[in-house]
DNA sequence: TAACTCGGACTTTCAAGAGT
DNA sequence: CTCTTGAAAGTCCGAGTTAT
């Protein structure tokens, strides 16, 4: 078995691996003899065209079908036969053997999901829905259904990150674009105005070609799958993903850095919460070690290039926030990087990074000293982004933080609100000049309304007990509730409308950084809290919207990611959960003492169609 | 009638249990 | 340790369907 395996031959795919045709005689098994019943030209690897439609491939790169059909690329994937690990829930019954029931990945699906660690929940969505189904195709994605030739995938994409034009309106190639092609698009238009590490598309693509960087291309390509419907591909994409950002040959740099994020934030994402934690640690060691985190590293290893010295300030610091964020909605880390004293320049602006015109990077001290100095100046949204998830850390870093004094919690909330009122005008909203969405002011301001949920819910007097069985982002935390309305329940209130105020930008969803599913969730809990308190019944009209918006949002992301499908069944477990207490309390006549009949019967219909609204929205969900 | 689609026969590769 | 068995993942023949 030591020649000739398409695992072994191809270490990538499309441009990876052209120069290494499969051998077109069979190796027969075990000695090397080559075994006369086989038919004496089978190939060992059909490229993704012939074996999507069933025909001989003759194994060359581009083989004989793709030349004469130009076709544009001959793709060869590696095989997924053979060993996926060892395989799982073995032997359940003694008498029969069992298959491998692992199954691709991003859709290992099974009730142990990561993401339900630590709780016992009734209302867990069983994995009822094919999150990744390649039948589905998003109706938010710029890609067509998988066909293996790509007929009609002539489309408009607007993302600057497409090419190097800021802006610009990018028509994809006249040529019939290749799965893999497709993927990496998905992920520059969708994946990476969460997280700009990488270089801009076409600067990518010219590094790529010596054949160095095929780690970050391929998790690059997982990730962006993730988005369209890439058919079978998507598991290949993974597990080429891993093996080469896994492999002994690869240089420990900041292109594994980027691979790993990339592959890690994905995983997060699909309910491989633990699997994403060991790579988050193995990248944080990784980062450390090559002192990613030094002012020298960008200049050191940029080339005198200043994109690519951006590039790796920006891959310090996206692992920096994505380590903060992690850490803050699952709560299962502890936010190693925040401890890491580090003195890299902070990022620029989003179009001077795509642009090419860098400016000289400013730093954490600029940033800290303008607070002592009085003057504000204007930095980058990147750079607020990573001011906010620092207050994260700083809450993180509370003595006794799961349930903090109040003292505490002010210090806290000032270091929250001077973030928000020391914004220059520009950044107080999502939207940049053009009007057009700003992802990294949108996660700025989006880890700031969840550090307040966290603050603030502990002391605040909404009993978030119903919304118990939400642990789809991080454990439960339980909160007596209080007789009084106080300010701390007014903040979470205030966090959570704004959170789902963020879902009315007029961008696709899955746009977003995923890590805004759990935010959803959060504020979804207040909601729902809030709902199952009387006196709150006259907002009920706000209330319903607000639960409505973030539902549809979660629907909208579980197309993409497997932890928003399992968020959405649980808060409307929640809802259901809730719904039937009132019900409860209002059969008895002193529960509506004071009230109108017609604010009895508005009250109940409003009730009524907050459910039936959860319900049709979450129809493919568990209750 | 050429081109395409796809059911399904057959092969390869591995895990896990059985046998030595 | 090797052998056997089971199942997934693969190749591609060739019958049936569709397009020209």
């Amino acid at each position: 078995m030591s020649n000739g395996s398409p695992t072994e031959l191809f270490n990538g795919l499309g441009s990876d691996i052209p120069n290494q045709p499969p051998h077109s005689t069979p190796v027969s098994s075990g000695s090397g003899a080559v075994d006369s019943r086989t038919p004496p030209n089978t190939v060992q690897a059909a490229c993704l065209a012939c074996r999507a439609k069933h025909l001989k491939c003759d194994g060359k790169n581009p083989c004989g079908r793709c030349q004469t059909s130009d076709s544009g690329e001959c793709v060869y994937v590696a095989s997924r036969r053979g060993y996926k690990g060892p395989r799982r829930n073995a032997a359940p019954n003694p008498n029969k053997r069992h298959a491998s029931d692992s199954e691709s990945p991003p859709s290992a699906g099974g009730d142990s999901c990561p993401m339900l660690l630590g709780a016992t929940v009734s209302s867990a969505a069983p994995p009822s829905l094919p999150t990744f189904n390649p039948g589905l195709v998003l109706p938010e994605s710029p890609a067509t259904p998988y066909t293996p030739s790509g007929i009609n995938s002539l489309q408009l994409y607007r993302t600057p990150y497409l090419n190097g034009t800021n802006g610009a309106l990018v028509e994809a190639n006249s040529r019939p674009q290749t799965v893999p092609e497709r993927c990496i698009d998905a992920f520059y238009y969708y994946f990476y105005p969460g997280h700009p590490a990488v270089l801009p598309k076409e600067q990518l693509l010219k590094t790529a070609k010596d054949g160095k960087i095929d780690h970050l291309l391929a998790a690059m390509r997982w990730v962006g799958s993730l988005y369209i419907d890439a058919g079978p591909a998507r598991a290949t994409f993974f597990e080429e993903a891993m093996r080469l950002s896994y492999s002994r040959d690869v240089p420990k740099d900041g292109y594994l850095v980027q691979a790993m994020v990339i592959i890690l934030i994905g995983l997060d994402g699909s309910c491989q919460q633990e699997k994403a934690r060991e790579i988050l640690s193995d990248v944080e060691r990784i980062a450390i070690e090559i002192g990613l985190y030094t002012r020298a590293f960008a200049t050191n290893h940029g080339g005198a290039i200043p994109r690519l010295e951006e590039s790796w300030r920006r891959t310090w610091w996206d692992l920096f926030v994505v380590d903060g964020m992690v850490a803050g909605v699952h709560r299962q880390t502890n936010f190693l990087l925040f401890d890491i004293v580090a003195d890299v320049g902070l990022p620029c602006e989003e179009h001077e990074y795509t642009s090419g015109m860098i400016p000289r990077p400013m730093f954490l001290e600029d940033f800290d000293d303008q607070l002592f100095s009085g003057i504000d100046r204007e930095f980058s949204s990147f750079a607020y982004r990573i001011a906010s998830i620092r207050n994260l850390g700083r809450m993180m870093r509370l003595p006794n933080s799961g349930f903090p004094n109040e003292e505490n919690v002010n210090r806290i909330e000032s270091l929250l609100s001077n973030w928000r009122m020391h914004l220059p005008p520009s950044k107080r909203d999502c939207l940049n000049k053009d009007c057009q969405l700003d992802e990294m002011m949108f996660q700025a301001h989006m880890i700031n309304h969840a550090c307040s949920i966290i603050l603030h819910q502990p002391l605040s007097q909404l009993d978030s007990s119903p919304a118990r069985e939400v642990t789809a982002c991080a454990p439960h935390r339980a909160v007596q509730s209080g007789d009084r309305f106080n300010l701390h329940t007014k903040h979470i209130i205030t966090a959570a409308c704004e959170i789902s105020k963020m879902v009315t930008y007029n961008v696709p969803i899955t746009s977003h950084t995923h890590f805004f599913t759990c935010v959803l969730t959060l504020s979804s809990i207040v909601h729902l809290s809030k709902w199952a308190l009387e006196y709150f019944i006259h907002d009920e009209d706000d209330l319903r919207q607000q639960i409505r918006l973030n539902i549809g949002a979660l629907n909208k992301l579980s197309g993409v990611w497997k932890a928003a499908n399992n968020a959405s069944g649980q808060v409307k477990g929640v809802a259901q959960e809730i719904y039937r207490a009132k019900r409860a309390q209002q059969s008895n006549p002193s529960f509506w003492v004071g009230f109108t009949q017609e604010e009895i019967i508005s009250s109940m219909a409003a009730d009524e169609g907050i459910m039936s609204e959860i319900d049709t929205m979450l129809t493919s969900s568990a209750p």
